[in-house]
DNA sequence: ACACGTAGAGAACTGGT
DNA sequence: ACCAGCACTCTACGTGT
């Protein structure tokens, strides 16, 4: 398929790589070294939102007219014919499967009938929003627990759909303010606070908590410093934990900092303004966060 | 050019009512 | 459900080397 694939890390020699399609890199674990930019996900074009790997989808209903035909049709409780004879035995056994599957059928009907017109708006909103697809599929995924566990109901699904783009976008690091989806969507900025509360709280989303290390082995690449600052960083940034320099603190700001530390340390040193245009942080937030480090771990950079 | 410090504002979380 | 207070980061400055 990709006859340059490139198996192992040029500077390192180790063959542990990663790939990340969102932000479309091949990079090496070991050193962090970024072998190949822009790659592309080969994943499917498709959402599998069912799970069965089937591309098929229940649509919504064809027209308001038909919208009780057939599966609204309810069984009644009673084990009774229409003569008034109590049914008895193999039928009534039977009848209670059917109620059964009905039941099944109703809810499986409605519940793709919900996902259908959040997944509307969701792509209404995540294009507004210039999301990327990979924020949209997360979202998704997000969405579907929700409704999974009966959340969306009494819950306004615009409110719940632009939450769970807030979440994805938050999972994913490319989190956009509330400032955005308050523009962009209709909503209150209450009803989307509220939504992303309920959803934070009842589902189980592994927000990964980012750690400053995630992000030193990039940022170094992008600063063109070796994989020597790499370590000398993490170094840095294991001492920085134990005093607890970097709780409640920004990851990217601490990461930044502690490079700007180590590089300068290392005699290679780097601006503030290089590292704070690479990582995303300001010179302000660089040293605030650097100043604490070679406070509090008394290291003199002169 | 670079580093440093400060003020004011905004975002997001917490706890009290 | 709502508000006030919070710790943090950002923008936008001025100052110092």
């Amino acid at each position: 398929m990709e006859e340059n694939t490139v198996v192992k890390c040029t500077d390192c020699g180790s063959r542990n790589l990663g790939e990340d399609f969102v932000r479309g890199e091949r990079s090496c674990l070991d050193c962090g070294l970024v072998l190949a930019e822009n790659i592309i996900d080969p994943g499917q074009e498709w959402t599998d939102y069912d799970g069965d790997k089937s591309r098929a989808r229940a649509g919504p209903p064809t027209s308001v007219l038909w919208h009780d035909k057939g599966l609204s049709t309810d069984i009644h409780w009673s084990n009774i014919d229409f003569a008034g004879k109590r049914i008895t035995g193999a039928k009534r056994s039977q009848l209670f499967r059917m109620r059964k599957w009905q039941r099944r059928a109703r809810s499986f009907s409605s519940f793709e009938r919900n996902m259908e017109s959040a997944l509307t708006e969701m792509s209404r909103l995540a294009s507004l929003m210039d999301l990327t697809k990979a924020v949209k599929e997360e979202a998704a995924v997000i969405y579907r627990k929700a409704l999974e566990k009966d959340m969306v109901r009494g819950r306004s699904i615009d409110a719940m759909v632009a939450a769970s783009l807030y979440l994805a976008n938050q999972k994913l690091k490319t989190a956009r303010s509330l400032d955005d989806f308050e523009r962009h969507s209709r909503l209150k900025r209450k009803a989307i606070t509220r939504a992303h509360k309920s959803m934070k709280a009842n589902l189980k989303l592994r927000i990964a908590v980012s750690e400053p290390e995630e992000y030193v082995p990039r940022f170094c690449n992008l600063l063109g410093l070796p994989p020597e600052i790499v370590l000398a960083t993490k170094n840095l940034l294991l001492d920085a934990r134990k005093r607890e320099l970097t709780h409640g603190k920004s990851p990217t700001g601490v990461a930044a900092a502690a490079v700007y530390v180590a590089a300068r340390l290392n005699q290679r040193p780097r601006t503030q303004r290089e590292i704070a245009d690479i990582s995303g942080v300001t010179e302000v937030t660089i040293r605030n966060r650097y100043k604490e480090i070679v406070d509090e771990l008394g290291i003199d950079l002169d």
